[in-house]
DNA sequence: CGTCTTTGACCAGCGC
DNA sequence: GCGCTGGTCAAAGACG
C-alpha cells in the first residue's frame, strides 16, 4: 500500500483489505500531525510505515474526509460508544466500545500469504519462570474495547499503527475462539497491550481490547519496525477466519516497514507526551460536537 | 541478524 | 484452602 494513501479506504484496507468506495484514491494528508488520538492509542503521530499510512484514528479519517457531521454518521464505517460520553470519562471510566459495522467494510478477499506454521518443539518453553509479573493492577488499567468486523480489522483491529508483537494465546472458556495477546513491540518499556478475540456472539466480529497506553510516539521507521514485515497489510476475511479458528492471529503484526519515506527519518514523532494527551482530550471532547469537524478541517 | 510466532508452563486473582 | 481461569513468560524455529 502506498504510504501516501491516507484515505478512509486506506484505513479500511489497513484493517482488513477492504476499500471504501470513493476513498481509495485520496491525496495524502500527511500534514495532519496533531494527535488525533484513537481512544485506544493515546498518542498521535505522523507516521510512514504501512501502518503509518493509515490514518491511525477515526479523527484523522474524519478530518481528512471533511465530512459534515451528518455525513459522518452515515458514512463513517464505525460507531463510537464511549461508556460515559467523553474522553475524560475514558480516563476515569476506561472502557469504550467502538463498533465497526461489517457492512461498511468491503473485503478484498485477497488471500494473505499464509504464514507457515512456525516449527517449534512441543513443550519447548514454559519452564524457568521468572518470579513475578505485574498482574495486580490489571483490573484498574485503562481499557478500550473495540468491535471490528473480522473482515475489516483482521485481528489487528482498526487503525493500528503500532507495532504489536504476539506473546501469547489462550483458549477462552465459553468461547470457541482463542484470545491472542499482543504487546507493543516498539519499545520494551511500553506497557501497551491488546487482546484480540472473536466475539462468540458475533463470529463476524473481533473484540479488540487495548490495555494501557503507549509510553512513546508511534514508530515511523523501518528500523523501529525491523522484523515486523512478515505480513502484508491486507488481512482478508477468509484467511482471517481460518487464522482465528485455529487460533492464529498472526495476521496481525500491524507494522510493515513498507512505505518509509521522508518523514521516516525520524524514529519517533518528536511530540511532547503532554501535547499528545492534551490533543486527545480535546479531540474526544469535541468529537460529538457539531463544529468539531469544521474546526479540525481548518487546522 | 533481529524480530516474529508458536506453545506449554507458570503464576496470580477470583469464586466456591 | 482449593481449583479454575486468564494472563504472561520464554525457548525454539521461521522469516525477511
Amino acid at each position: 500500500m502506498d504510504a501516501d494513501d491516507w484515505g478512509l479506504g486506506a484505513v479500511v484496507r489497513s484493517c482488513g483489505g477492504g476499500v471504501v468506495p470513493g476513498y481509495e484514491a485520496e491525496p495524502p494528508r500527511r500534514e495532519v500531525v496533531h494527535a488525533r488520538a484513537d481512544p485506544a492509542e493515546f498518542v498521535g503521530r505522523p507516521s510512514t510505515s504501512r501502518a503509518a499510512s493509515t490514518p491511525s484514528s477515526l479523527y484523522d479519517v474524519l478530518e481528512y474526509l471533511d465530512l459534515e457531521h451528518e455525513q459522518l454518521q452515515q458514512r463513517a464505517p464505525f460507531s463510537i460508544t464511549p461508556s460515559s460520553g467523553c474522553d475524560r470519562a475514558l480516563a476515569e471510566q476506561p472502557e469504550v466500545l467502538i463498533s465497526f459495522p461489517a457492512a461498511a467494510t468491503s473485503t478484498s478477499g485477497q488471500a494473505l500469504p499464509a504464514r507457515k506454521q512456525a516449527g517449534r518443539k512441543p513443550g519447548g518453553a514454559g519452564d524457568l519462570r521468572r518470579p513475578k509479573r505485574g498482574k495486580s493492577k490489571k483490573s484498574q488499567m485503562k481499557k478500550v474495547v473495540r468491535e471490528v468486523p473480522v473482515a475489516e480489522g483482521g485481528v489487528n483491529g482498526p487503525d493500528d499503527q503500532w507495532a504489536w508483537r504476539k506473546y501469547g494465546q489462550k483458549p477462552i472458556k465459553g468461547s470457541p475462539y482463542p484470545r491472542g495477546y499482543y504487546k507493543c513491540s516498539s519499545m520494551k518499556a511500553c506497557t501497551a497491550r491488546k487482546l484480540v478475540e472473536r466475539s462468540p456472539a458475533k463470529p463476524g466480529m473481533l473484540v479488540v481490547t487495548y490495555i494501557a497506553d503507549h509510553c512513546h510516539a508511534v514508530p515511523t521507521t523501518i528500523s523501529a519496525l525491523a522484523g515486523t514485515t512478515r505480513h502484508p497489510p491486507q488481512s482478508p476475511v477468509s484467511d482471517e477466519d481460518t487464522a482465528l479458528n485455529r487460533g492464529d492471529d498472526s495476521a496481525d503484526v500491524s507494522s510493515s516497514a513498507a512505505g518509509a519515506d521522508d518523514e521516516s527519518e525520524q524514529l519517533w514523532s518528536p511530540v511532547d507526551m503532554d501535547d499528545f494527551f492534551a490533543s486527545f482530550d480535546d479531540d474526544f471532547d469535541h468529537f460529538f460536537q457539531d463544529d468539531a469537524l469544521e474546526r479540525r478541517v481548518s487546522l
